[in-house]
DNA sequence: ACTATTTCCTGGATGC
DNA sequence: TGCATCCAGGAAATAG
């Protein structure tokens, strides 16, 4: 399950093989499509158009995308990108390449829920079973959508419309930590889950983080102290940060963004550790419900 | 304006 | 062995 450190490195990874790719042309799955806009839609913003970056918000994938202006030949070659004859380049002057980078166009947004990998693979490897798109480059390689369990979303936007709610746990700080909590009758699992508040921080994270801090998932959030709060702060941003290096961890079905299996796994220390003993404490770890969500804590190191 | 609950989806695990 | 049932989870939709 992908959260903030997984998503990250993930998208690293992307950026590394893809930045500068062009898109050629797109294929997308039957429906009912895991699309936040008509099939056609996308798939006409995505053609064409050249890769400058890929990273990370939220827990969102994003492509900076911009059209693909092509020296295109008249007697139709390969969509490759070509010097200008001699003649021309006397023509148009002192310009030999653009000096000023441009903005991106639009967004590739993509969200891979529970179970979604983005591949970067060779068009004869085999098409697993759950693909759902599948983006032609131009380099002849191919960025692959999978995703078993349908939780992923794929969108276009134009660049702007895409505003994530919510602050970066890593770029945020104390001050703009804090507030997201006052006045919050639910519980702080719950308010460190919703992503309208902060974002990136998934069910094993907040689990985690708040071990760490000394909080039980089910304190109300507005209950907690300044102190509490600033405790579980550093530990949020600990247990991310310490994750990211790891190169992001999973429990399941988790493949970085070479489509290869075989990751570390972070160190849980109460995460899928339900009547194990706490590893500070020997005291046996609990799994309660919450909102639904499998929760685990520490009945004595965690009030 | 919040908060809690339900829904989507399928593979893997469990139980009889 | 085979079949049914349950469970996992993010976020949107729905209900309170």
């Amino acid at each position: 399950m992908p959260e903030l450190p997984e998503v990250e490195t993930i998208a690293r990874g992307l950026a590394k093989r893809v930045s500068g790719e062009v898109i050629e042309s797109i294929w997308l799955g039957e429906k009912p499509e895991p699309l936040k806009s008509p099939a056609p839609e996308i798939a006409a913003a995505l053609e064409s158009t050249r890769i400058l970056t890929v990273r990370r918000i939220g827990k969102h994938i994003v492509f900076d995308l911009v059209r693909n202006n092509l020296v295109r030949n008249n007697n139709n070659s390969n969509n490759v990108e070509r010097a200008p004859s001699p003649a021309k380049r006397r023509k148009s002057k002192a310009t030999p390449k653009d000096p000023t980078p441009r903005p991106a166009e639009s967004q590739f947004i993509v969200h891979l829920g529970m179970t979604g990998r983005l591949q970067v693979c060779d068009p004869e490897s085999e098409i697993l079973k759950h693909t759902h798109a599948i983006l032609k480059l131009a380099s002849g390689r191919e960025l692959r959508f999978v995703d078993p369990r349908r939780f992923g979303r794929l969108s276009v936007a134009p660049t702007g419309d895409f505003a994530a709610a919510g602050i970066e746990p890593l770029e945020a700080d104390l001050d703009r930590f804090t507030p997201l909590f006052r006045n919050r009758k639910t519980p702080i699992k719950s308010a460190l889950l919703n992503q309208k508040l902060l974002r990136g921080v998934g069910n094993i994270y907040a689990d985690e983080s708040l071990f760490r801090a000394g909080i039980r998932p089910r304190r109300r959030a507005s209950t907690i102290t300044r102190d509490q709060l600033a405790k579980l702060f550093t530990s949020v941003q600990e247990v991310l940060r310490e994750a990211i290096s790891l190169g992001g961890s999973s429990i399941s079905d988790y493949v970085d963004a070479d489509g290869e299996e075989g990751f570390f796994q972070l160190q849980h220390r109460v995460y899928g550790r339900e009547a194990q003993p706490c590893l500070v404490c020997k005291t046996p770890i609990k799994r309660i419900v919450i909102a639904g969500r499998s929760s685990h804590y520490c009945p004595n190191c965690q009030k």
